[in-house]
DNA sequence: ACTATCCGTGAACCCGGATTCACATTGCGG
DNA sequence: CCGCAATGTGAATCCGGGTTCACGGATAGT
């Protein structure tokens, strides 16, 4: 992974004492998927990457899905941490819809690899079920929000959902899409995410 | 396929007679894709849709991967082609836009599978690099669009690369996102589209 | 120290699916 | 009518990668 300082919250409820190979096995798969995506991610290469053979994996995990399942969870709640968190503090419904937009984009930002294949690559059908429970949380999540600004006649009444759905999209084609590289990279990170934010606030009618 | 009436343009330029089934393998290809995507694309079940034994395929096709090129061509084309004949006849710049947002939402809505598959799913490299090309022609188009727009200052100046990929992803997540199936029944195709135009619309800025 | 377990190892095994190939079959030019 | 080349066939082969397993080496409890 390049480097976020960062853990990922994997329980470490250690089984007897254990040199910690299951979380390393966590984190070397997280890392392979940043810099590869769920096809590069072979039992093979995420054990070589956790330093162990590749049948120890099986010591921690019934099967390679299960291990992904598992880091898709473990990263899914991070990012709905980060998120919380952004949003507290906030007062008013801008600055809330800011905040969230702005710590989403920033984080996929910086690492986009493993963010576009939590979002997007399907692979397995237990990680499908798992992505579609951790979308229909945080588009859930945004349309909520959504629906407080219609409420507060803040914003113009529409279709919560949709427009939840719209963000997002606007979010996850800017920066996780088949980013032409060329571009981006001449675009400092935070001119894009100032961009989207505000492209994000005219999607839902955001004077701003 | 469901029932698309048009036809894949694929050059029939034929060797000598061949009945077709060059064609046929070619939209075995795309109807299998449409239902089930890349992974269910096996050449198993392609030559079976096409009534043909496995090895025929090596007989019209290097390979598995050449044949998913020449199929994402084809495709690609098509609706690069429908977007432009959606624009002729348009006259102001809020009409053509409006135009071509509402014609790629309204196709992809119909083949959504197959629409993701090529928009997003991941598979081969000689694939992926078409995909990169495609879409850089789509958001290239888009872009320019846009500063048609800044120009004629109907809309207020921005990046147009980003508001161009922004647009495209309001409509990718909006349509072939992991949809939640059930919100997605209740509301009438039109309806759908026609909030996507609005979103777009807002996303660029466009008064509407 | 002794044993029951846990943990790690990596070669062997298995399986799905792409690719190949020796063998028909068909159409066409001569 | 003959032969050659294009096509079609499907069983055999290959191959990448997940999964299993028999074999040590460590650890904790007695």
């Amino acid at each position: 992974m390049s480097g976020h300082a960062e853990t990922l919250a994997f329980s470490a409820k250690a089984g007897k004492r254990e040199a910690g190979t299951r979380e390393r096995l966590l984190h070397a798969a997280a890392a392979v998927i940043q810099d590869g995506g769920w096809t590069s991610a072979s039992v093979g290469a995420i054990a070589k990457r956790a330093g162990v053979a590749a049948g120890t994996l099986y010591r921690h995990f019934d099967s390679k899905a299960d291990l992904f399942v598992e880091v898709f969870r473990a990263v899914s709640h991070r990012e709905m941490s980060a998120m919380r968190t952004a949003e507290i503090g906030t007062t008013s419904f801008a600055e809330r819809f800011d905040a969230i937009v702005r710590t989403y984009a920033d984080r996929a930002l910086r690492n986009r690899r493993l963010a576009w294949a939590l979002v997007y690559e399907p692979l397995d059908a237990a990680v499908d079920r798992e992505r579609l429970t951790y979308r229909r949380a945080y588009s859930e999540g945004m349309a909520a929000l959504i629906r407080q600004g219609i409420a507060s006649k803040t914003i113009p009444n529409q279709d919560a959902d949709l427009a939840a759905a719209a963000v997002v999209g606007v979010i996850a084609e800017s920066l996780v899409g088949p980013l032409s590289p060329v571009a981006r990279e001449t675009t400092p990170d935070a001119a894009i995410v100032a961009a989207i934010v505000t492209f994000c606030r005219r999607v839902i009618g955001l004077p701003g």
